[in-house]
DNA sequence: AACTGAATTAATTTCCAAAATAATCCAGTG
DNA sequence: CACTGGATTATTTTGGAAATTAATTCAGTT
């Protein structure tokens, strides 16, 4: 049994329609200020504060950052409250190492399975990514630029054909997300001699045409790239010291 | 940078200590009752029915039905509650083949970096495993037999160096044990002309003897051969009718 | 009968105050 | 001065009542 591209494309969170609940719409909003680095790794996430800030009591704010420690963006010990998680050299090695074996394997799939449906929602993705300028600086377009960046690479993917593959790749891509945007907003501007457009491109192409090899090739030092480039500014990156042991 | 086995080892729920909140020992004890089937897939998990079961306040329940949630045993849909996730010959044999990808890997990592004390670990969980009567039929016995099962599957897997390679075989595996607990539960008796006994007995002895090619074809086709035995009993398993549209 | 929609009932979700636990402070002691 | 233990404060966690939303019933109409 195999599902339809449509079935498994969106099951984000990122991309699902209007939250019905309350304890939905913390859970993105906390997400969302916790990948774009608005709460350094590390530090407490205190139900007080972050019930002003969101404008929610605790049980929805509770059931948010319930959801978030289980994707390991957020800790958790019992009695002893919530943290953002912190961010290490082996967590980004091992993110990435990880992101790329389940990628590999649904790239793979998705460019034996694909259809053209497949191909145009590829092509679709592409487009929009590549045209929508590199944002110099952080800024909303630099968010608008990460909803491409991400649909892109979930469309290589979309006819893979596997609902928990699919599922494993955001969840990778989200965290390697949040350790890029770590990287752009406290590391040194000039570290960008990198053209990771034309890494798209070249990723897209062996795509397209079928080159399995290639795309995974392409894929994988794609990621390799960004996790080498995390690691080498870890050091700059703000860590709130634990007050607490 | 590389982690312990000790370090990386029995990170899941099921093995860590006391609970130190309720909703987390809520966690607990409703996600056994969904992995041994005491709640039919699809079924309705309403709030106070739950409350009373189990005696606790909506605070707790609804943490841990989000938690559960987020590892796919039970569904939920906003202002509509949650249910215990049904399960479909698509779910089983996607779960399967992305436990096959994840497994792979780790094990031949693990056989590829396995130290002394992966392999004193390894032995042990085999023996204790091997030592255990398989259970005729469903009861305690059975469930002791499960954490046997559980533990010497991951202790191939411990020294594989990945976090995230652990928690998602971790994960998977406890998915394959809810398909397969259903089947030994609501399938007929006669199916098992099946020696699992000999099965692990040849993944381990692979893995003993560090060949990982042997390894990983036994283990996979373990797996598989699980999962077939699961769908082709699928129409037994009781499943709760939506009652709700 | 089949359909509509208001009224009723049932369920989930949220807020908040009380309880439980952890962290901090501080005086007293060796 | 370091250290212990008890009191104080800060924070998390929990239970339950109130609010919200969904499901059902049923009278009225065609």
């Amino acid at each position: 049994m195999k599902r339809s591209v449509a079935e498994i494309h969106s099951i984000h969170p990122d991309q699902a329609g209007a939250s019905r609940t309350i304890a939905e719409s913390a859970y993105r909003r906390i997400r969302q200020d916790i990948l774009w680095g608005r709460f350094a790794p590390g530090s407490p996430l205190r139900s007080d504060e972050l019930r002003a800030r969101y404008g929610i009591g605790v049980s929805p704010l509770r059931e948010a950052l319930t959801r978030l420690a289980s994707e390991r963006l957020v800790t958790s010990v019992g009695q002893r409250g919530f943290r953002v998680a912190p961010l290490t050299a082996y967590d980004v090695e091992d993110t990435m190492q990880t992101r790329i074996i389940i990628e590999q394997e649904a790239l793979i799939r998705s460019i034996r399975n694909g259809d053209m449906a497949w191909e145009t929602a590829l092509v679709a993705a592409f487009h929009a990514l590549s045209r929508y300028p590199v944002p110099k600086e952080p800024g909303p377009a630099t968010e608008n630029w990460a909803i491409f960046h991400r649909q892109f690479h979930m469309a290589l993917l979309s006819a893979c054909g596997s609902q928990w593959l699919m599922e494993l790749a955001g969840l990778l891509f989200d965290q390697a997300e949040r350790q890029r945007i770590l990287r752009t907003k406290f590391g040194p501007q000039k570290i960008l001699k990198r053209d990771t457009g034309r890494e798209h491109k070249e990723i897209f192409e062996a795509a397209i045409s079928r080159d399995a090899k290639a795309a995974v090739r392409a894929l994988e030092s794609h990621y390799r790239t960004t996790g080498e480039q995390v690691v080498s500014v870890l050091a700059r990156i703000p860590k709130a010291v634990a007050k607490r042991a």
